[in-house]
DNA sequence: AGACTTTTAAATGTCTGACAAATGAAAATC
DNA sequence: GATTTTCATTTGTCAGACATTTAAAAGTCT
């Protein structure tokens, strides 16, 4: 792990590529303590700034966590659901944002993926759930509700419906890819009709989950997955027939 | 952007998110350049190393590429599919290895996950999908293959199938879920019968493939799920039956 | 004029040395 | 014995400096 040879890529990030390894191997584990800046510094062979540039480059991914004072330092962290989470918001968002992937393809992962949970939704769900799931179609029933606050409550629902399937790994993986899509969503604009039918369907969705009906899930939300393309192309193309929006 | 009172949370990470929001608010686009770490420096009032750590931190995470030399300096990065692809593998793997989460669990998820893109890739597959699956059959079968390699044809056997949805934001989610699980994987050591039985699951899976048959793809899935998870425990219920294994 | 070479300025990468602030352990005191 | 003080360790931050890279600009030659 104190390989550090005088190729062309940054000091810091060979170093942190090492530590990183090191942890992902196993060979550093939850707790473990690295040795201080000024002994990395040492070890590797250089100055305590570049030990510090590879340091943050493993906080940012939450991989460490550092205490300042006596017997502080830098310890390997226990990544934590929330911040893979966080992390992977971050990634897919990004990802969906600057790359010009086109709608039906964010979507149709979108939908695959949760309709590989509503079996397991069905079988497991639990009160709190339909609960939520109620709330957030109440929510969305209010007049006056904002486009975007629309949304926040779409991803909401189909969230707790990602959580009845009761895996954490499984919510982890999808409320990442449901999430990423919201700013595509926030693109569209929903008319009073859509909103029904959007209720409409959500209101079926929590029906078949509390009727432990799995078949129905789905039938729901392939309908959800038409009715959602079919009314972004219809945005856009109501926007593409006018010219340039000042 | 400029924002920075004297909280206690560091100077660099404190910068690092604000550029961050600004990037993911869409204030940045991909290819600008941000000032140079001397501006940067004078904008928020801080020294150059602590600025050149927050830029670490946001190099870290593939949001920034920098330049050196005159006209250089820290550009905003498209992030492109490898690198979400890398850092998703990251985080998950390190998600499962750190919180003992059961093999059950894992299994579920990735298998769950699996499935939903099994009708896709029934409509879409292509001969080269085609091809990379049987040539993985055909690895697997070579007597002499270890463990580790078993596992390793296993991943690129079903990266195959889920690259053959043709969707490629439903590649990186699964690519990542997929690939997570290979060091939990890694943990069973296959005898010659259960390798025959999952290479004859595999075979059953690309002939469904070839044949376009989603339900069958889903089936066969299904069937390889349950043997995988019975064999895994029958591996651990072995290892828990011999005293410390020295 | 045009193509090639040299210069140069700007920027990141790295180092040295220093001080401030936090923090827990050990020593001192009551 | 309990509380307070001291103190060493470690991270956080700063200032200034030099090395290296890089592309534009200036200069030179044909």
């Amino acid at each position: 792990m104190k390989i550090d040879p005088d190729n062309p890529a940054d000091l810091s990030a060979q170093i942190a590529t090492a530590i990183r390894d090191a942890i992902v191997s196993g060979a550093l584990i939850v707790g473990d303590r690295l040795p201080s800046e000024a002994e990395l510094a040492e070890q590797f062979a250089v100055s305590r700034p570049t030990v510090r540039e590879a340091l943050k480059r493993l906080a940012a991914q939450s991989l460490i966590r550092t205490q300042r004072g006596a017997f502080g330092g830098a310890f390997i962290n226990r990544l934590s659901y929330a911040d893979a989470h966080a992390q992977q918001i971050t990634t897919s968002t990004l990802l969906l944002g600057m790359n010009d992937i086109s709608f039906d393809t964010a979507c149709e992962a979108r939908f695959a993926m949760e309709r590989a949970c509503a079996l397991l939704a069905a079988a497991r769900r639990s009160p709190d759930h339909l609960a939520t799931m109620r709330a957030e179609i109440t929510r969305q029933a209010q007049p006056g509700l904002s486009d975007e606050s629309f949304c926040a409550s779409d991803v909401a629902f189909h969230r707790a419906l990602v959580d009845a399937a009761g895996n954490p790994v499984l919510s982890y993986q999808l409320a990442g890819a449901v999430e990423a899509m919201q700013p595509l969503m926030n693109m569209i604009t929903f008319s009073a009709r859509s909103r029904d039918a959007i209720i409409a369907l959500h209101a079926r969705i929590a029906d078949a989950t509390e009727g432990r009906d799995g078949d129905q899930i789905i039938a729901a939300l392939e309908e959800l997955e038409r009715y959602t393309r079919q009314l972004a192309q219809s945005v856009f193309n109501a926007r593409a027939a006018r010219p340039q929006p000042a």
